[in-house]
DNA sequence: ACTAAAATGATAGTAACACTATTATATTCG
DNA sequence: CGAATATAATAGTGTTACTATCATTTTAGT
């Protein structure tokens, strides 16, 4: 990512925004890397103040809560990949060819870290496979959803389904097919990891990346 | 459910089998009650026995933590699954209108309760949609799936690709495709009741069901 | 350079949670 | 009828997810 570029993480995720400062962003560094090596139930403020050598009380300025914590980084996942699909679908003509990069982008595995200032996107890659869902999948999801956390999300599931709009404008399940795409990404990469009997590896192969694109274009192209 | 019918439910999902006792099957309708109505991370043994008139320990002497109730329930689910996936493949002897019926069971919402004795069909349902993911989303996941904790899920998923392979021996993501009908129609479902952004909704119309029907056979169909 | 304000550190405290342990009282079974 | 088993009643423990308070450091404006 140019160093020009940052991204904008929606206002209402945090109380005070961690990228004014250096505490704030060793918060979310640490942040990240915590969650991944622990997994999202066995994070606390306690260790992450241990962690980036500050104290507890410390982590509570920035974020609410734990769970705020994760909205953020979710946030801020979605906004990064809503500039990457802006790059990936610019100044292409064809339809087919946005849609097909776009879900090329949603598929595939980060593996190499672009290093994007103080977030590891390798590790944020897997935190949203794993524990993304986790901020919406409660019962106090109605009121996250009114305070506009998952907005960010939203957006990129409209940007894809105008293109799928622009294929194919009669078709009835743009957003079902969008989120089919990126929930099962998510899905598919930790069985990949974990429960390969759910999933199918091929060798040399992207086989989730493969699918999605196989089922979407075979949606849209056949009467 | 016929009455001479129950489900077996893997045996190490439990330290005592709530089947045996009265008390058993009131943690086990009690769990599934409360844990529908306040959501997986509010429910507690404490409110648990509150509800069935019992005591915390006595619910520690069934199952060895709350996050064994949501593996227990979720193996119930699944092993239900399986007899109703016999039940509505038997003596059918296309294999197209066996994966339509196979498909039509995994996406449908479960909306009448058949009274499955001492278990509400209608809110496990909606505890699998909303809290099932949960069981292996975790750090520890590896642990739980060499205990088996996941072979009634994966033998419906392994089912169900036999179907798909009856159809087309060649096709190369049958997994894939079968845990994305299944993980997708839980997160739809969920969206359609709290992100409806995320979905799509057609009056008089399962569209849920209708979406997965239709890139299963397109998927499978298409040269 | 000085002062007020803001940010951070250090420490303590709380209610709830996820269990475990112990003892007493029922219930069941040979 | 007695022994084993299941359940009730109660108490206790370590951890978590915060909140509160006050001292100290850093920063910003004049």
């Amino acid at each position: 990512m140019s160093s020009q570029i940052s991204i904008n993480v929606a206002e209402n995720t945090y109380i005070k925004n961690p990228e004014t400062s250096e505490l704030g962003k060793k918060i979310v560094s640490g942040s990240i890397h915590l969650i991944d090596k622990l997994g999202f139930e066995k994070f606390t403020f306690k260790k992450l103040a241990v962690q980036i050598g500050s104290t507890e009380a410390s982590g509570y300025r920035y974020f609410e809560s734990k769970h705020q914590i994760l909205v953020y980084l979710t946030s801020w996942y979605w906004s990064w990949m809503d500039y990457q699909l802006l790059l990936c679908t610019l100044n292409i003509i064809s339809s087919e060819t946005r849609l097909n990069n776009a879900i090329k982008l949603l598929t595939k595995e980060i593996k190499v870290n672009t290093e994007l200032s103080y977030v590891d996107g390798v590790k944020l890659d897997r935190i949203i496979n794993t524990d993304s869902s986790k901020i919406y999948l409660k019962k106090n999801v109605d009121i996250d959803n009114s305070s506009g956390y998952f907005i960010p999300y939203k957006k990129v599931v409209q940007l894809v389904c105008d293109i799928i709009l622009e294929i194919k404008p009669t078709y009835k399940y743009p957003h079902i097919l969008v989120s089919t795409v990126i929930e099962g990404t998510h899905h598919q990469r930790f069985f990949a990891k974990h429960l390969p009997r759910l999933t199918d590896k091929i060798a040399g192969e992207d086989a989730i990346s493969e699918f999605y694109l196989d089922i979407v274009f075979k949606t849209l192209t056949q009467k």
